[in-house]
DNA sequence: TCTGGGGTCCTAGGACCC
DNA sequence: TCTGGGGTCCTAGGACCC
């Protein structure tokens, strides 16, 4: 006999939009949008009473504006956030030790030994919902069901405030008619793909012959029918036991396309201190750099990177390794985006280096770090920053953010 | 008046070494 | 001197996720 798992998705509902109508009462059951600070910005998270007019994550503010004229739109902020996902994920914690977060709004328990403390599932998902509800206001759907996949289905379904039970020897009823796209991994190429072979539901792709699918997909068609059967035998991770960290970076659309060098340059120098900061906040260095543009089309773009011998994590080290490949790129359009990351990463040694010229760098980098880390990123910078007047957007929140701070690159 | 920013994983082809 | 094959690292690009 098989001991099967109890696995629980939580997942926020409208999160930061949520958060700021906590926050300020006067936003509560209104539209509002959340958006980020720059200049083309799109909005990340709206409240559920301006979905009911059409307004949808990735919307420009203008279209939304357009479909929902009366919509509130509030510049995020990612510390508020930050903080009242690290107090969610702590209640989940209280249910079982076993929380993997899959972003800042989602997280995933494994409370199959917690199940005879708490009585059921079922029980542990209302505790959870009363006690968010009551502490931050907030709502959130839950998914019950035996493996990871199967919860995150499960929380979808029902938005907001939803509670979907997938019992073990119900999974082949429910995934009959579930449409492929439902399922979280089979993106729109993916779903375009098997809609050409005639595969709509996951009932459908569990069924279909594994030969055709690794015929299309290579070594994914083994996955992809397994996840039409709702198998999923990937653990729940909990913190402190993550992957390292594999890359830093940042990126930027630029409040108006350019095409002078010089801005370029300044832009990139920006791109490298965030990059650098940050790296050297994870203790991190990296030896593989990246330059991502994208051009004024928005369609066509150009990434290269390079590999150095040595690893580093200095703004200017990084700086200098970029502008050596812009110089390769022949720029075709103006720029509309830069990016920079790092990648090719090891765990920085606390050693000091050798020479007093470098050490006394060290402590002016570090000295400006603890700066930025008090009063934002970017506060402190270099000169030829000053004259711009983009202001970074206020901490960044990686997909690899976990409550705890950064994955376990300092663990063990 | 258009379309953000942070990541991970995978593939394919080439360079290089043994 | 010629030939083959495996392993590893690197680059470029794409798909997917929040």
């Amino acid at each position: 006999m098989t001991e099967h798992r109890t696995v629980l998705h939580a997942d926020l509902n409208a999160f930061f939009a949520s958060v700021e109508q906590q926050a300020n009462p006067a936003l509560r059951g209104k539209p509002i949008a959340v958006v980020g600070g720059s200049g083309r910005t799109v909005i990340t998270t709206s409240s559920y009473e301006a979905r009911s007019f059409g307004v949808r994550t990735g919307m420009a503010v203008w279209e939304a504006k357009r479909v929902c004229p009366e919509i509130i739109i509030v510049v995020g902020d990612n510390r508020k956030y930050q903080y009242t996902s690290t107090k969610v994920n702590e209640i989940f914690r209280d249910y079982s030790p076993e929380v993997e977060s899959f972003g800042i709004d989602e997280s995933w328990i494994d409370v199959t030994h917690s199940l005879s403390i708490f009585g059921s599932a079922v029980t542990i998902a209302h505790l959870i919902k009363a006690r968010i509800l009551h502490s931050f206001g907030l709502r959130c759907s839950i998914g019950i069901a035996p493996n990871k996949l199967l919860a995150k289905l499960g929380s979808d379904q029902i938005k907001p405030d939803g509670l979907f039970i997938v019992n073990p020897e119900d999974v082949a009823r429910v995934l009959e008619r579930m449409p492929i796209q439902e399922l979280c991994g089979i993106g729109k190429k993916v779903q375009k793909t098997l809609n050409m072979m005639s595969i709509y539901t996951c009932g459908e792709l569990g069924r279909t012959e594994l030969s055709r699918l690794t015929a299309k997909f290579g070594i994914v068609g083994k996955r992809l029918k397994e996840m039409g059967q709702g198998v999923d035998n990937s653990p729940v991770v909990p913190y402190g036991q993550e992957d390292d960290v594999k890359s830093v970076g940042h990126s930027r659309t630029l409040d108006k396309d350019i095409s002078d060098p010089v801005e370029i340059k300044r832009f990139l120098l920006q791109l490298s201190e965030m990059v650098g900061s940050r790296a050297r906040r994870y203790n991190v260095s990296g030896k593989t750099v990246h330059l991502y543009i994208r051009y004024a089309d928005f369609f066509s773009s150009c990434g290269k990177q390079t590999t150095i011998k040595s690893y580093i994590n200095q703004s200017d080290d990084i700086y200098r390794t970029a502008l050596s490949i812009l110089n390769t790129i022949e720029l075709e359009q103006p720029v509309r985006l830069l990016g920079i990351s790092l990648s090719n990463l090891k765990n920085q040694d606390e050693q000091l280096p050798l020479f007093e010229e470098e050490r006394q760098k060290l402590f002016a980098t570090q000295a400006m770090d603890k700066i930025n880390q008090r009063f934002g990123e970017m506060a402190v910078t270099y000169g030829s920053l000053i004259p711009g007047k983009e202001k970074a957007g206020s901490h960044v929140i990686p997909p690899s953010w976990r409550p705890d701070g950064i994955k376990s690159l300092d663990v063990k």
